[in-house]
RNA sequence: GGGUGAGUAGCGAAGUGGUCAAACGCAGCAGACUGUAAAUCUGUUACUUCGGUUUCGGGGGUUCGAAUCCCUCCUCACCCA
């Protein structure tokens, strides 16, 4: 176990698994379960660090594979590690860059030592390892870094993805093997698609390896709804309940209460940030498209009784529309800070419900009040 | 007063005799976005009872057929007096 890193389960749901916790790290605790904003170049897009504290975020993620090409972890080491380059003191993650080696799928060619693909920046062949993320992410030098894995795409075979997770795993023991950093906690990352076996198979031998903590990895790919569900699921059942749980890349209200529900404990997803600044807003009651015509002229707030700087600060949704149209830093600021808050308001409601052992009751009301099965 | 050039859909701008209801860009309208190649991307934008109907400054003409050729008028820009 990392430095200074360590999970402390506080109380499960009497109706679920859900599971209050505390996740210590050496930049301070966080509570869980938590939503994890996204900051991939080291910085939630248009939103400081301090801003991003105040709305209630612990940790904040980053992305190895992006920081390596700019500025470089070389660059990011001599500030002294990204916390002290982004000027944040609280905790934070970086993830390693396997999904981006499936984002820009038409790039790669795998390997057995590793991935080679292209920059997306010039178009330069990268080859990365598990031993070459392994030295990106602890120069970076986040309080827990993720393994290098192979997000397989979605569909494929039953073979290709065993193989994959077979690769993945032994990916896994390399990272452990080339981590050394004890000031920094290493996550697992489950894969195995939708095949209930590999899944399985997956979550169980890497909880049989000294991680501290393990994500589940793969989904929201492009996947059925359905296939999501099962694929937490599968990979939840042989995770150690005494580790960290994290669902990685998952950000909508129906995955997230499900994950909790199940027993995860951490979330992150570009989608609060990427929606607002697209002028998609969440609501309790729904998805705002502020851009519509038929904003123009609402002098509303955005939405009554949120305390996030746009409704707060008493913000109209005409004034955001205008914002949003004539792409205005601050709209993006304002809207995307307004769906960051949101969901964290989502988590702390999910906290306060499994304190109570009322979870499953809290997770269907919420959704009962978006009027469609995703909430947004 | 004389000359030259130009007037095309909300705006800008292609098109110079048929395949033109008219490229493309912008604006508009609607939608998507899930470990951020993403202030991006997709669809749509004369009218229509979906059979068609009326458009390319106005009017008239040539032609089987005109945004495209001719006449005339209007407007704008520039040049010469």
């Amino acid at each position: 176990m990392a430095e200074g890193f360590g999970l402390e389960i506080l109380h499960k749901d009497a109706g679920c698994n859900a599971r209050l916790g505390v996740l210590h790290t050496l930049h301070g605790d966080c509570e869980l379960p938590m939503f994890m904003p996204v900051g991939t170049l080291a910085t939630v897009k248009h939103i400081s660090p301090a801003e991003v504290k105040a709305l209630g975020a612990g940790v904040i993620l980053a992305n190895s594979y992006h920081l390596s090409l700019r500025p470089t972890a070389e660059v990011v080491a001599k500030a002294g590690g990204v916390q002290k380059f982004m000027r944040y003191d609280g905790p934070m993650l970086t993830d390693s860059g396997g999904f981006q080696v499936w984002s820009l799928a038409k790039n790669k060619g795998i390997t057995e030592e590793g991935i080679q693909f292209r920059s997306h920046l010039d178009g330069a062949l990268l080859k990365f390892t598990p031993e070459s993320v392994m030295d990106i992410e602890q120069k970076i030098g986040a309080d827990i870094a993720m393994c290098f894995d192979e997000c397989a795409p979605y569909p494929v075979t039953h073979e290709y993805m065993e193989n994959s997770v077979a690769r993945t795993l032994r990916w896994a023991r390399r990272c452990l093997a080339a981590h050394t950093r004890k000031d920094q906690a290493l996550f697992g990352i489950v894969q195995g698609g939708d095949f209930q076996d590999l899944r399985e198979a997956c979550a169980a031998e890497l909880a049989s390896l000294p991680f501290d903590g393990y994500s589940i990895g793969g989904t929201s790919i492009g996947e059925p709804r359905e296939v999501e569900y099962r694929m937490v699921s599968y990979a939840v059942k042989n995770l150690p309940w005494d580790k960290p749980r994290y669902l990685m890349g998952v950000g909508s209200i129906d995955m997230i209460l499900d994950g909790v529900y199940k027993g995860v404990d951490m979330f992150d997803c570009v989608l609060p940030t990427r929606l607002g600044r697209h002028g998609a807003l969440m609501t309790a009651t729904g998805r705002i498209n502020i851009k519509a015509a038929q904003y123009a002229e609402d002098f509303r707030i955005l939405e009554e009784g949120c305390d996030c700087p746009a409704c707060a600060g008493g913000f109209t949704r005409a004034y955001l529309h205008h914002l949003i149209k004539c792409d205005e830093g601050f709209g993006l600021r304002l809207c995307s800070m307004h769906n960051i808050r949101f969901l964290i308001r989502v988590m702390e409601g999910a906290r306060k419900a499994i304190a109570a052992d009322c979870f499953p009751q809290y997770r269907e009301e919420t959704m009962a009040r978006f009027g469609n099965e995703r909430g947004f």
